[in-house]
DNA sequence: TTGTAGGCGTTATCAC
DNA sequence: GTGATAACGCCTACAA
């Protein structure tokens, strides 16, 4: 912001008018003629003024930009998610604040106070794993900014989730293991105080009951789904003494790692002597090989429908704060990684 | 932002004090008591007092923002931009707002037009496709806005620019699709107005005419690079009378999806029959089989040096307005994609 | 060290 | 339909 900017004063000046004038006939407010409407914009280009939205935010106390809170801007989920945020926040005429909180607790504590201090109107957020307490959520709802969490809340904050049925999505990844002849069904799980991770466990859990079988939770690996947990959950997996036979991870990335570990460092082959799904369809569970059996969730139509939700709030137009679920569609997507003997042959 | 909020006079009339120390108080000036300070920092707490930074920003003219134009922020290369350029912007107290071109002229403008009327400080972007004029990015000069480029620029623009060695790497894919026996090189070429692939297109060419290869113009698919395009493209090249034995792509996603079309649709197996190299090293050229040979292009290291950049004009700690070009190190990375017979017996 | 006064650029509420 | 005036919340000469 530069000195010597045209204001409306300016253009008041110049054209022999008051600057609330200048104002109206800016925002094409009724209550000035069409015909002094024209001149006063045509004078605004040619003085090549440019409304000032700073002033404009303070004196209205809305700063029409919406803030956005999520673990890492690169992962294929998330940056799809902001990209269909950006999309629906810009035709509303909303701007996008992002801030990564690299799923750290801290982080995201700062992150949600810049916000504030910025006084976005709304704040769409993926809580971060480390996350284990929610005040910086909670003083948005408390003076009355909406908040809408996808993919990754925490119940304790009282606000609307986008998510997907992570429970259903990972009975079905699980029954289809089952189905295709396997019979020791690990599972690389997340944070277990994440409603995701946790959800996808009882899925898995619940789907090895309901099929008579036992879960054992020693087949149970529970980390950060990094890269490289991928790579240590299936070392582990390998120096059992009774390996599985299947693993379902929580995300692609595990799985994909896992699988790769597998091919180069051991003489089993997936699936034949392991079977691997994961979560999340990334573009990579298409394009490796053995295609990866996973779920498919559309970063962009649950960023959409948090981003329209989010401003729905905003305006009014629907009660905010109210703890409603919205669920997008997944799909399980079965490829290569998955099948048993039964169906490649 | 709601009215009811707490400000810096509500903090005064509490402590019998002005409101211009409570000011001076909160942003740690030397010109108030240490004691009164934390009184006032402590009343500050006490009352639930948030800084509006709007008016902070409308009354110092700064907005602590800058401002990020690209094509696409879910593409891995630019979504990992974001990540380095936010991270930094951070780290520098800085926030960033996020605009997505879709490689559309209109809608740069129109990002352009936003991000200038937040009064952001500077602006970073990655230009689109179809953007052919460039008076948008020229009024931030010439309000003397720092904006620096990175990856796709225009030298129109008298502005910093943060790009790889566009012409040595593709001069090196080439040659090396050369040494390793290729003789018919074709290549996947985005629009020619943008400077990056005008420049591995020329790179290409150099290549092949060092190598003592006529460059065939039939050889040459001019497309935007998208997944359909690399498909259209190797339909194209496999219509051919002498059809070519490499292709060389400018970028990743192209050069995949006329992998799997080859793989899928033909009896040709790369890269015996067909080699292949992309460009950028996204995630997936690792991942799939055959591995793609490629050039390593950080979009985490560019997006950082970017805003490491604009940050220190925005600062008035370099000159804006010079149209240096930093240049960051890219690799080529060979994988099995392009391996000729004699590497891969 | 603290207080006073004015303004950043806009919009909103009055009048006329 | 247009103008005057005040305010949004903060910062910063300048004065005391």
């Amino acid at each position: 912001m530069k000195k010597g900017q045209v204001t409306i004063h300016d253009i008041a000046r110049h054209l022999n008018l008051d600057s609330s004038t200048i104002s109206r006939a800016l925002n094409d407010s009724p209550r000035v003629t069409v015909k002094t409407r024209e001149r006063i914009k045509e004078a605004a280009r040619a003085l090549g003024y440019r409304p000032n939205l700073i002033a404009a935010n303070l004196r209205t106390r809305r700063s029409k930009t919406i803030g956005v809170i999520l673990p890492w801007v690169s992962r294929h989920f998330f940056s799809s998610a902001v990209a269909g945020i950006e999309q629906v926040a810009y035709k509303e005429g909303y701007n996008v604040m992002i801030c990564q909180s690299h799923d750290e607790y801290e982080r995201e504590v700062t992150n949600a106070t810049a916000l504030f201090n910025n006084r976005v109107e709304g704040v769409l957020t993926s809580v971060a794993m480390d996350t284990l307490k929610f005040d910086h959520f909670k003083q948005f709802t408390e003076e009355s900014t909406p908040i809408v969490f996808f993919d990754r809340y925490n119940p304790e904050v009282q606000a609307c989730r986008v998510v997907i049925d992570d429970f259903e999505a990972a009975y079905q990844v699980t029954e289809h293991l089952i189905r295709e002849g396997h019979q020791r069904i690990a599972h690389f799980c997340g944070p277990r105080t994440l409603n995701i991770y946790e959800k996808r466990f009882s899925g898995y859990e619940k789907a090895l009951k309901d099929h008579g079988l036992e879960p054992d939770p020693t087949l149970v690996f529970e980390c950060r789904l990094l890269a490289n947990d991928g790579i240590e959950g299936m070392k582990y997996l390998l120096s059992l003494p009774h390996r599985p036979d299947a693993v379902f991870s929580a995300n692609d990335l595990a799985a994909i790692s896992a699988m790769r570990y597998l091919q180069q460092h051991s003489d089993l082959s997936v699936p034949e002597d392991m079977a691997i799904a994961g979560f999340s369809n990334s573009p990579s569970a298409s394009i490796i090989s053995p295609g990866l059996t996973t779920v498919d969730q559309s970063g962009e139509e649950i960023g959409k429908a948090a981003a329209k939700r989010l401003i729905a709030e905003i305006r009014g137009e629907i009660d905010r704060g109210t703890d409603e679920v919205i669920t997008i569609n997944s799909q399980l997507i079965v490829r290569e990684s998955s099948l048993g003997r039964a169906s490649h042959l």
